[in-house]
DNA sequence: TTGAAAGCGCTACCAA
DNA sequence: TTGGTAGCGCTTTCAA
C-alpha cells in the first residue's frame, strides 16, 4: 500500500500536521523533529500525493497546451516539435508539467476545453493558432481562467497574448523578394481563417501593391502533401508566378518538391520564402530562405506570462507581447548568389 | 466560485450523493429525478472536478510520456511529433490525457521519475528509448507502477514492452545495399548506449559479415548537426564508403548535406538508406530510402497495453509485441533507377 | 430509490 | 513549536 503522511506521522512519533510542514519545508518545526522525520520519510521512500495536493490548493501545476489542428497534420511538422519542446525545456526549471491536447473540430474542441478546463485538469492554457472569431478565448475570459494566446489576438483586447507582427513578417518576406528582382511574386497561405495566415496575407498583399504588382494568392491546408499540389496548381497556371511566399517551412519543403516536379530552378525560375525557420531550411540544397519567428523567445514569454497569472490567479493586467522577426537568408531567394557570400 | 455538486444538490433540493449517481450515470435514479438534476447541472454549467474524483479513485486518467533526450536535440526531430501525435490521436477517444516529460541527464531522470509516478501524478507511464541497463524499468517494476516500454528489454524480462525487431530492420537496412552494389557499407549509429542503436548496429555486422564485407561504424549524437559532423568526417575518411546506414531520418539528413558539401552524388557515389520513413523521405530529390517502423502501429498497441494495464490495476501478464518493420525503396539507394520505375 | 456519512491524502487554521 | 481538526469535491458504502 502506499505510503501517506499519516504513516510517516506513526512511525516518527510526531503527528501528521508536523510531517506536512516538513514536507512543506515550514521553519517552525524543531531540528531534531525534522530528521527524524525526514530520515522515517527517506527510509520509507515518501512522496506526497498530488492529487490530494492539487486538491486542497486549488492547483494541479499542469498547464495546458490545446493544438487546433488535426493530429495527421502534425506528422513531421517541426513547428509542433519546436513548440513542444521549448515549452518542456521552459517548464522544466518550474514544478509545472504539460498536458498537451489536440482538437480539429469545433467539437472536440469545445470538449477538450470543458474536459481541461471546467473540470480542473490545468491550471491555465497555452492557445495556438486561433481563428479570428474564436469563442475559445471569450469563453476562457468568461470563466476567468488564465490562459495565454500565441497568436493574435484580433478585437479581443483583454486578453494577455504573445505573438510576432505577422503584417510585418509577410511584408519583410515579399519585400525581400520583390528587392530580389521577382516581378510575380505569390503567396501560398494556410487555411483561410486562420489570423496567422490572414496576417501575413496582409503584409504581402500591402508590400506588393506598393511596388505596383498584383497579388497572387492560393490557399492550402497545413502539411507537405497539401502544400506540394497547391504548389504544382500554382506553378502550373497560366501566370505563372516567379516567386512564392509559403506560409511555413513544411509547406515550403512541399512547394520545392513540386518546383522539382515541373523542373523549375529554384532560385532562378522561382524564388521561395517562407516562415519559422526550422530545420527544415537547411534540408533543401542551397538552404531555404525563411522569416525566423523567434519561437524561443515567443514559447518563453507565453510560460512565463502563464505562470505569473497563474500564480496570481489571473489578477494581473492583460498584456501584449511581440517578439520581433527577422529574414534569414537563404539560397531559395537569392538570384544573385555571390550578395550572400559577399 | 466554483459550483460543486453540494450547490447542485441543494438547487435540486435533492442529496449530494443524488447528484453524485446522476453524474456516474447510475441507474438507480428516478427519472423526474434524474432530469431536475441534470436540468440544474446544465443551467450551472456544471462539470465535476477531476482533482477531487482523482483523489477518490485513485487514479488520474493521465498516461505520462517521458523522452530521454536532450530538449534541444528534439528540435524539429519529426520522429518526436509523429510518435506524440499518434499517442494524441489514440488518446484522444479514451478518458485519458497526456503528460509529456523531457528528462536528459540520469538525475534529471530520477527526478521525472519521481515526480510523475510516486507522486501519482500520473496512472501509467510510456517509456522509449530504454539504455540495456536501464534503472527506471526496475524501479517501476520495484513498485509495480503500470508502464510500457518502446524500445528492446533486453536482459528485463517481465515487462509489458512494443517493438521493431532492430536488429532485423539494421539487416534489411544493409542488405538492400548490398544488392544494389555497395561494397563498403557504413553505418552512423547513434548514442552507443542505446538499444535501438545496438540492435541495428548487430544487424548491420552480421549482414556485412556474411556477405564477406568489413563492418565500419561511426556513433553520433542525435540531431541535423551532429550526424552532419560525423557524416562529413566519415565520408573524408581515406577508406571513405560508398554508401551509409544510418540511425534515423532526420540524421540521414545531415548525411545527404555532408554529401553535397563534399560534391558526393546521391546514389551514385554515396547510397543511403535510414529508419523511421517520416515526411522527411520525401526531402530529398529521389526520395530518401528508410526503413518503416510503422511508428502508428507500435504507439497503438503500446498505449493499448498501457491503458488495459492502468485499469485492471497491472494484473496482466507482461507481454512483449514486435511490429513488423519494411523497406520503403527511394532514390537514396537506388544505382539502378530504372528497376524502380519497373 | 434516496440520504447520511466516511474518507481519499493533504494543507492550513486555531489552540495549546 | 506542536497537535487537533476542518475541510478541498468527490465516490461509495450502509441504512433507511
Amino acid at each position: 500500500m502506499r505510503v501517506t503522511q499519516q504513516d510517516i506521522a506513526r512511525l516518527a512519533s510526531v503527528s501528521q500536521a508536523t510531517v506536512s510542514r516538513v514536507v512543506a519545508g515550514d521553519a517552525r518545526v524543531e531540528d531534531e523533529i525534522r530528521e527524524r522525520v525526514l530520515g522515517v520519510m527517506k527510509s520509507h521512500n515518501y512522496r506526497p500525493d498530488v492529487r490530494a495536493r492539487s486538491l486542497r490548493q486549488q492547483r494541479t501545476h499542469l498547464v495546458g497546451l490545446v493544438m487546433k489542428r488535426d493530429a495527421r497534420d502534425l506528422q513531421g511538422d517541426p513547428f509542433f516539435s519546436m513548440f513542444v519542446s521549448e515549452i518542456l525545456d521552459y517548464l522544466s526549471n518550474t514544478p509545472y508539467h504539460l498536458c498537451v491536447d489536440i482538437a480539429s473540430s469545433a467539437v472536440s474542441q469545445t470538449n477538450v476545453y470543458d474536459e481541461l478546463l471546467r473540470t480542473r485538469r490545468v491550471d491555465g492554457l497555452i492557445l495556438v493558432e486561433s481563428e479570428p472569431r474564436d469563442n475559445r478565448a471569450t469563453r476562457l475570459q468568461a470563466d476567468h481562467f488564465p490562459f495565454v494566446l500565441v497568436g493574435n489576438p484580433g478585437e479581443a483586447k483583454h486578453l494577455h497574448s504573445v505573438d510576432n507582427d505577422n503584417v510585418l513578417a509577410g511584408a519583410i518576406a515579399t519585400q525581400h523578394l520583390i528587392e530580389q528582382g521577382y516581378r510575380k511574386v505569390g503567396f501560398i497561405a494556410g487555411p483561410s481563417e486562420l489570423t496567422v495566415s490572414k496576417d501575413r496575407v496582409e503584409g504581402y498583399c500591402q508590400t506588393v501593391s506598393s511596388a505596383g504588382l498584383r497579388p497572387r494568392i492560393w490557399y492550402s491546408d497545413f502539411g507537405f502533401d497539401a502544400a506540394r499540389s497547391v504548389g504544382l496548381q500554382a506553378l502550373s497556371s497560366e501566370d505563372r508566378p516567379d516567386s512564392l511566399v509559403v506560409l511555413d517551412d513544411f509547406m515550403a519543403m512541399g512547394v520545392v518538391d513540386a518546383a522539382r516536379e515541373l523542373r523549375l530552378a529554384v532560385p532562378q525560375s522561382l524564388g521561395i520564402v517562407s516562415f519559422n525557420d526550422t530545420h527544415l531550411c537547411n534540408l533543401v540544397p542551397g538552404g531555404l530562405t525563411s522569416v525566423s519567428l523567434n519561437i524561443r523567445e515567443v514559447v518563453r514569454r507565453a510560460c512565463g506570462t502563464l505562470l505569473r497569472i497563474v500564480e496570481d490567479r489571473n489578477e494581473e493586467p492583460p498584456s501584449r507581447v511581440v517578439v520581433p522577426c527577422a529574414l534569414k537568408v537563404r539560397g531559395s531567394s537569392l538570384r544573385t548568389p555571390e550578395v550572400a557570400l559577399a
